[in-house]
DNA sequence: AGGTCGACCTGGCAGC
DNA sequence: TGCTGCCAGGTCGACC
């Protein structure tokens, strides 16, 4: 699932873009992606609306409308946002895995560019905010989205902020950094990566950190996520950016699917196990509890 | 308030 | 080859 570093460079791709062109028509081909209100009304708000900014808060995709309107996307585990210019062959797949059938959003801008949401498993939402995208980002429980904690990659994200979000839970610190409404924009493969670089294990106890390993956290958060960022991402399988390029950070993974390989700090054996439903990654060495 | 679990979906892959 | 079961980057709502 595209993380904050993926949502990121979609972001940066779409800005360069969308902004500034005109909506022309919509075409949904499953209603059930859109949120809320529905597909009529979706498509009543945004018609001949003009894109004025495409932003990121967390994972989640806000593109300013003009009409003080937000176009919201999450694209979930394997939602992709796709940039084309021209029409789409009625069987040209649009990208490699993604099929012409898994586009199920598509908008039509007045230069026949295109902007197609295509996710395979269907998890992906769209709606429409009656606000400008700065207003949703910074309250967005207000517009009925979910709760965003601290920005990773913002100025407010001191250590000190960052710090009194840790010292207070009482759960395991890789479901602390995966909890949108603590901090908003990171998943499964960048809390097990953080948590390697920080040589902290994913299961102790948010609370039970020091502050020299909360000061270590503090500073693998930001320079993982910088770096996937350069990377434009990490492609495991469904990922591709704007373009339908692949990210190349799923090189510089060192624990996430490596489960059965060799540590690359100490040659031990990476672990793999359960936390919270979902798969760990992490070596118990150079992670001790 | 906080946790746990199933639901939402499809496709790929391993094992038989 | 074909079937079955498991796994997957995320979030929400029901329940205790």
């Amino acid at each position: 699932m595209p993380e904050l570093p993926e949502v990121e460079t979609i972001v940066r791709d779409l800005r360069k873009r969308i902004i500034s062109k005109k909506i022309k028509a919509s075409s949904c081909g499953y209603p059930r992606i859109i949120r809320d209100a529905g597909l009529a009304d979706l498509q009543r708000k945004i018609h001949s609306c003009v894109v004025t900014s495409v932003k990121r808060r967390g994972k989640n995709i806000l593109i300013g409308l003009s009409g003080k309107k937000t176009l919201w996307v999450h694209l979930r585990m394997t939602g992709n946002l796709l940039f084309k210019n021209g029409h789409l062959a009625p069987n040209e797949r649009v990208m490699s895995l993604v099929e012409r059938k898994h586009v199920h959003f598509e908008l039509c801008f007045d230069d026949n560019s295109r902007l197609l949401f295509a996710d395979p498993r269907k998890f992906g939402r769209v709606a429409v905010v009656d606000e400008e995208p700065d207003k949703v980002a910074k309250n967005p429980e207000r517009f009925l989205l979910a709760k965003l904690g601290l920005e990773p990659l913002s100025r407010m994200f001191s250590l000190r902020r960052f710090a009194m979000q840790i010292q207070k839970r009482n759960k395991a610190i890789k479901e602390v950094l995966m909890d949108q409404s603590i901090i908003a924009g990171i998943g499964n493969i960048y809390a097990s990566e953080i948590l390697f670089a920080a040589s902290i294990n994913p299961f102790k106890k948010a609370r039970d950190l020091t502050s020299e390993e909360i000061s270590r956290l503090h500073c693998s958060l930001r320079a993982i996520l910088k770096k996937a960022i350069r990377y434009r991402g990490t492609s495991i399988s469904d990922y591709r950016d704007a373009s339908g390029e692949k990210g190349a950070f799923a090189t510089q993974l060192q624990v996430y699917k490596r489960a059965g390989e060799k540590c690359s700090r100490c040659g031990n054996i990476i672990h793999k196990s359960r936390q919270a439903q979902r798969s760990t990654f992490y070596c118990k060495y150079c992670q001790k509890a």
